[in-house]
DNA sequence: CTAGATTTGTAAAGCGCTTACAAAAAGCAC
DNA sequence: GTGCTTTTTGTAAGCGCTTTACAAATCTAG
């Protein structure tokens, strides 16, 4: 393989010029510049990012920690981060979790640490105080998405006052039998920051003074199908049916509209439903929603990393503590309309 | 940092002895391996990616060059790859080429041949000759999939057998009157190989000497959404609506699915509806279809790469065009029935 | 018990870059 | 021109590991 050198000689300059002229850097004459861009495309060549890494301590890539990736909230945010990092020419490690406790131990205590990124994007998932540690202890930074970090930079929407302010559009709408549609609480400590739209969804009924009953609370584990059939049992409830829903997930809501339709209620004009995401196929369904936009967390949060990574101050605020709150915005499409058991 | 010599300091070895008991080579005795472990352990080192690199040759990390992140079959195979590469101790870096032509230009001109990867998996990518090329000088192997590669390994289903298939399916259900829903053939140079699955359509069809019409075939895209409204179209026809739709991917089985049941008609007894895929989603749906299983062919060609590499041989034929065929499976759920417009 | 074979450990030479630091060249004011 | 500053270029010392001779220790067999 061509290496430095060989560029070096044919633009008849020392490797150390060559190195210079290619990262762009100052202190170099025009001339200089272009003999060396000639010679290296000749050749082509193109610096290797180990002995580059190994040079300079910069590898030039990020890693980024998921628990899953064919979900649509996390494989938009990883476009997302996969965009941005690449424009600025950044590389993409992925770390996913889905394979277990073994494999998540195995990712922070061995593959994080082989020095092959510069920074961690963890996308909820929330490290343990060693993982942590062990990270920041090689001068590496962390940034968070989905979920505050203890001890580390995040951003995140509120899901608590996103749950509010679905359930108080709803409830503007004259609603006061109001179900909710959510995951399952408690289940998975590394995944349970989404459980705070049910603490939202809690407060704005009390608030309201309203009735909270038991069964208008279901668990669906983010998926249109689990909605579909909470949504049937809570739906098809002679006495007690609420006359709107909020599901926690677009996908959720897909399933609760699902399933009024083969109730054959009509939505919005026998049932309301709104859910939290604004997902691309949330148009098509007539979903109203909480917008949180993934896509450009993701860019922001990867925006996030290069600015630290750029900073010379950076050994000395690694990793603070510091949580970034990102906006959300409700979205009022047409499965959501005023409640019709309301007197006039 | 604590270095490879702090450990052979501690342990009382060289360092030598300390790489290869780490990487559990030959030529340690039990003893030295123990106390190289033990000291390791106590200081917590891990070697250094770009050190080893640099050293060795090696990377243990695979680019995976992939359209769409977030799209089902994408995001599904890339988690097969993904956990399989864990599970051997190599890293998966990602590379999207949704930011058009010139990332991808950046991508396999300068990203991959940083030397950042040991072989590169390429998912519904063809590369070009020139792609191909600077790749194979540098003596790295590529394996694709979801379509074979010119000059290069792959792994792919048939998709114009599986398009005969899902078709003669429901022939042999009696119907024919059969709709087709699809992509956009040549929208997209790098991403057509499913449209054979038309080609199976067209060929099932001719084979029974049937009438081809024109607007039972429709293109959606992959969404449900395209499906949805090509589907409305193709059934509402007062004069000429099939019987029967087979559907190129189960997404848009999914929205032909909802057409209907918007239309009223009652799948399956008055439209019969196949996708392809099997996705996750698909029993929910009671969607008949082909079975392809993406993160299993994930997971299989991740093996082969990894087994690629493992050759000492390796370096006599990186790359040789030869493309293993997927088997697919019919997979018959409760959309699909005879058609009631038979005569007994 | 010794020659030869085998295992284990040591030392040193890179891998291909980046980057102080030193040296050379170029600018500039007089 | 001269002496000074500023900019450009070159030299060479690593970065932290793997690997390769090679030396030392241990084992095997006649």
């Amino acid at each position: 393989m061509v290496g430095i050198e060989e560029v070096a000689a044919l633009a008849g300059v020392s490797t150390a010029t060559v190195s210079r002229a290619l990262r762009g850097k100052e202190h170099v004459s025009k001339k200089a510049q272009e003999k060396v861009e000639a010679a290296a495309k000749e050749l082509g060549y193109v610096a290797s990012a180990s002995a580059s890494q190994l040079a300079s301590g910069r590898t030039l890539n990020i890693g980024v920690v998921l628990p899953f990736i064919d979900r649509w909230f996390f494989s938009v945010v990883l476009e997302g981060i996969e965009t941005t990092l690449i424009e600025h020419g950044y590389d993409l490690t992925l770390y996913n979790l889905s394979g277990g406790a073994e494999q998540r131990k195995k990712i922070f205590n061995e593959f994080l640490l082989r020095k092959r990124v510069d920074g961690v994007l963890t996308v909820a998932v929330n490290p343990s105080e060693a993982e942590l540690q062990s990270l920041s202890r090689m001068g590496k930074p962390i940034i968070g998405i989905g979920g505050p970090i203890r001890g580390a930079r995040a951003l995140t929407m509120d899901d608590e006052a996103a749950g509010r302010l679905a359930t108080e559009h709803l409830l503007s709408l004259g609603h006061t039998k109001i179900g909710f549609v959510g995951g399952i609480p408690g289940s998975d400590t590394e995944f349970n920051q989404p459980d705070l739209r049910q603490t939202g969804y809690v407060q704005a009924l009390k608030t309201a003074g309203l009735e909270l009953r038991e069964n208008w609370i279901a668990q669906a584990n983010y998926t249109i199908e689990g909605a579909y059939w909470a949504a049937k049992q809570m739906l098809g409830d002679p006495r007690h049916a609420p006359t709107a829903i909020f599901c926690a997930s677009d996908e959720m809501g897909f399933g609760t509209i699902m399933a009024a339709k083969d109730l054959g209620l009509r939505v919005p004009q026998d049932i309301s439903v709104i859910g939290l995401d604004n997902h691309d196929m949330s148009e098509f369904f007539g979903l109203s929603t909480i917008s949180q936009s993934p896509r450009q967390q993701g860019r922001r949060v990867a925006e996030m990393m290069l600015a630290l990574l750029a900073d010379p101050e950076l050994p000395n605020h690694v990793n603070i503590q510091e949580t970034t709150v990102w906006p959300v915005q409700l979205m009022v499409r047409s499965s959501t309309a005023r409640s019709s058991a309301q007197t006039r």
